[in-house]
DNA sequence: AGTTTTGGTGAAGATTGTGTGAAGATTGTT
DNA sequence: AACAATCTTCACACAATCTTCACCAAAACT
């Protein structure tokens, strides 16, 4: 579960923007003054701060500045000020990662708070055992890398991507080939050699149970 | 460098934004059509794209999926509509990064650029064996001068400011010559004289381990 | 059980990509 | 203009990869 803290003096806006994350299934701390913020900080640990910048004892930058000296947290702005030379400011000069203007819906909030968090999930996907490099277009295997060719690498990506979900032959062939080979076997082929693959990594394990066929259909992923 | 991939059917707007993304050091890409920008994006590294919504062919949030499909690509989104609807949909549902409602001036788009792409910096990595003067068009090879040739100095460049990461044959073609050259091939014979270069200062070295030939892609350099 | 359909397998051949040296073209210099 | 340095292209050899195919095994259906 991901921990929000909230820096907010508005005690109305505080509550709605808890409520409406935890309903998400975040956990959220809520601060009503920067300096309290910061020392909470210090001793817990926190994925995401969501922080208005008038506070009654610092400005929010100042906070923002402060937490900058220290970490990389992703912090996401709360201003009643549309002004865009602040947003430049903070978005810029201060490194915040996301700027909301009030008035907004708790919905774009928790939006915001996802898409923040989104890439901290993918980098670290416990669940999955495996993950993509798609700068170099490798794909690790319970961290170990699979030595794969380029059509091989394409039809994994497509398999990881949407797991748990079967890949028809004819989906995989359109979305694969620019200009389709006649031979659905084909694919037969190369999902042999990915699973000879995966069998090189882990000896253990049971590549068809990893990529399942579905007979008559396709391929699917399992996680 | 960093590389940005715009996505705008509006000349005017897409050459300030690439002209103030240049400025601030960024190297750009433009498309005015979903279809080209999603073709360039299989074959060429892009470090985060700029994403008008509203496109001749096709939605850019249609465009948005596909790109999802595939990868983790920071995306931000650039629109005339400011629609609360809207910027929840794309940064919860279809995964955007960032939003920004037009008129907007082209410091706010550099700020959310830089703001998106703060986080994966490996500008000074003290733990590579390479380091360059670009002042002198020097690169130095294990503290030891490289004698390379304009062309071996723009490609290696390349590769040591992303290292691990593929660079497409085409990527480099466009990035390192004015005019391209018409032949791939080329790209071979200068990699191959690279290499040379780092076996004459390091014999014990094995330059196809360093810089990679990742077959059928390009060629990346490994830290 | 026998038959039919579908998937798995390995090997052969076709296709494509890569490394290499050398030749010719281009550029820069004196 | 002559020369040197550098760049581009090319042809060839070789290696990796892809596709196809024939054959066998497994599952589904009668």
């Amino acid at each position: 579960m991901r921990h929000i803290l909230i820096v907010e003096d508005d005690r109305t806006i505080a509550e709605s923007i808890a409520f409406i994350l935890e309903q998400d299934s975040f956990s959220c701390q809520w601060f009503d003054n920067g300096t309290d913020a910061l020392d909470y900080l210090d001793n817990n640990p926190v994925d995401l701060m969501l922080l208005d910048v008038g506070l009654p004892d610092m400005s929010g930058f100042d906070v923002l500045r402060k937490v900058r000296v220290k970490s990389d947290l992703p912090v996401v702005i709360i201003t009643a000020r549309d002004d865009e030379s602040d947003q430049v400011l903070a978005l810029e000069g201060l490194g915040a990662n996301g700027y909301i203007t009030k008035p907004f819906s708790p919905r774009l909030v928790v939006a915001h708070v996802r898409s923040q968090l989104r890439r901290d999930r993918t980098d670290t996907n416990p669940e999955s055992k495996f993950s993509i490099n798609q700068a170099m277009q490798k794909i690790l295997f319970h961290n170990q890398e699979l030595t794969l060719t380029q059509t091989e690498f394409k039809i994994l990506s497509h398999l990881i991507h949407h797991p748990n979900r079967v890949h028809t032959r004819e989906y995989l062939m359109k979305n694969i080939w620019d200009n389709p080979v006649s031979d659905e076997k084909t694919i037969n082929t190369h999902i042999k050699s990915i699973r000879k693959c995966l069998k090189k990594i882990d000896e253990s394990c049971d590549p068809q149970k990893i990529i399942l066929t579905n007979r008559g259909i396709g391929y699917s992923l399992i996680e």
